[in-house]
RNA sequence: GCGCGGAUGCCCGAGCGGCCUAAGGGAGUGGCCUGCAAAGCCAUGAUUCGCGGGUUCAAAUCCCGCUCCGCGCUCCA
């Protein structure tokens, strides 16, 4: 059985499943006001590969994840730039999603959207009002956390020490009972986007959406929610706090992975700022990416810098050679290296685990092609890529396309080599490798391949 | 101040009491292969896991203290 580790929990334990056979995960998508960064990138190439696992070993997934398409940020944003908020959001909800097929992630099985569930948000709140757990101030509707059983089960500090912290700061809404009270409404300011309801026009405050839409989507008691180390606090815990408010059962498991981190000054300059994701891909392999962060462990920090990148880059060469050397040979996987694999991947998603096991199929292979012995290096390399296809890594066989001038070198090259002019040929080389391609001799013919730079 | 998490070879990064040899990737070096390369394979690489104590037959792994680093602490993810 899959085990995870549980932030509630605060320790790796079982995913019991509400119901057998079936898993529910609820995955805290994008607010949509400007690009995905980084962040955003391993988020959900971690819940991809989370789901794909899943589903691998052979349970019926059910994977929605959000998109909070109306929010202070987007708003700010069409302030600033004079432009409807709906057209920012619905933009940027498209890269958002062009961004997710270059990382080969798969879409979600449902995905809600903030303003689709106004209705549902409202009756929410409402019902937690007539409860008497929350109240209404002159800027909006509050819940009052001092009524919530729990409060800081997440956080693992107490309303005390929660107030404690911040230090100096002002305290935003002095009407509120508890500063730890939250925003369910906002009362809207002149030329916000607003909605009407029982206590005046506005907007949901940021928690309630996803409150509404995973008890909606999956039901109480679903099994998994997820989302980066940041939304721990305040934001999942004030989800949970309002269907606590309600005595609704939320999630069985919380799950989060850990951060993104740029190197220092000196990096940040060479490359160039990059914290847009699609920056990212321009400038490496898309699939470099998903490979450094298969690399560590999901609740460890990782750092993007150029050597990582470069460094996954290389690992991916190393993939891409072996996938065409063996694209040829078909076999049956090894039972015994998919049961370690399902082993470490169930061990709190040990990505890096898995890697480790599909590299050494990699090894295998091509050790196996060497001796001569097709027929092992046939199960080695179904091995892997039946373990690639889990980890969503695909793999480059055939060489990008191959502009003529490239291609009429490479053929000028392979006539002096027949002819045995190797420093006519070794002059063409050179000239390839300027134009940024490498040339490599296999048994089949020259393979023509871009190399980075 | 409080809470959470880190510190492992040249770099990235697993491991979290013995089962294990401290994985895997990248870079380096030597060899095989190759006309030479590339790719691949083989070999090599931490008597040691931030520092100081302690527990244990046994610690990178547990406990205590310390030093650095990251993140959160009220709708700013």
């Amino acid at each position: 059985m899959m085990r995870i580790y549980d932030t509630a929990r605060q320790s790796v334990v079982p995913l019991e499943l509400r119901d057998e056979g079936k898993v529910s995960i609820y995955v805290c998508g994008p607010t949509v006001y400007g690009p995905p960064h980084l962040g955003h990138g391993r988020h959900a190439l971690v819940y991809d590969v989370l789901r794909r696992f899943l589903a691998w070993s052979g349970l019926e997934v059910t994977f929605a994840s959000n998109i909070t398409d109306i929010d202070d940020k987007i708003i700010d944003r069409a302030q600033r730039e004079n432009r409807d908020w709906a057209d920012i959001a619905v933009k940027c909800e498209g890269v958002w999603w062009q961004a997710m097929d270059r990382l080969n992630v798969s879409r979600p099985d449902l995905t809600p959207h903030a303003t689709e569930y106004l209705g549902q948000m409202i009756d929410l709140i409402a019902d937690l009002v007539d409860r008497g757990r929350a109240y209404q101030t002159s800027d909006g509707v509050y819940l009052s956390v001092e009524q919530v059983e729990g409060y800081g089960l997440l956080a693992h500090q107490s309303l005390d020490e929660l107030r404690a912290g911040g230090g100096e700061r002002e305290l935003v809404g002095a009407e509120k009972k508890h500063p730890a009270d939250f925003a369910l409404w906002k009362l809207a300011k002149p030329g916000e986007p607003s909605w009407p309801s029982p206590w005046g026009e506005g907007r949901p405050g940021w928690h309630t959406e996803c409150v509404v839409m995973s008890l909606d989507l999956l039901g109480e008691d679903f099994d998994l929610h997820t989302g980066g180390l940041d939304l721990t606090f305040p934001h999942h815990e004030n989800e949970r706090a309002q269907a606590v408010a309600l005595d609704k059962r939320f999630a069985r498991r919380w799950m989060h992975h850990g951060f993104v981190e740029l190197e220092g000054e000196k990096m940040s300059k060479s490359l160039g700022n990059v914290t847009n994701l699609l920056d990212l891909m321009d400038r490496y392999d898309a699939r470099a990416y998903r490979l450094l962060v298969l690399q560590s462990h999901y609740r460890s920090p990782i750092e993007v810098t150029e050597t990582t990148m470069t460094n996954a880059e290389a690992a991916l060469g190393r993939l891409d050679a072996f996938a065409r050397r063996t694209a040829g040979l078909s076999g049956r996987a090894d039972g015994s290296v998919l049961d370690r694999f399902r082993a470490v991947m169930e061990d709190d998603l040990d990505t890096a685990g898995a890697t480790d096991l599909l590299f050494r199929q990699v090894r295998e292979a091509n050790s196996a092609l060497d001796r001569g012995d097709d027929d092992s290096a046939a199960v080695a390399a179904t091995t892997a890529r039946e373990l690639a296809a889990v980890l969503g890594l695909e793999f480059r066989v055939e060489s990008s396309d191959v502009p003529g001038e490239i291609q009429d070198l490479a053929d000028r090259r392979q006539e002096a080599r027949a002819a045995k002019d190797f420093a006519t040929a070794d002059t063409l080389r050179d000239r390839l490798a300027q134009a940024g391609w490498t040339v490599e001799d296999s048994a089949d013919g020259p393979i023509l391949r871009r190399h980075g730079g």
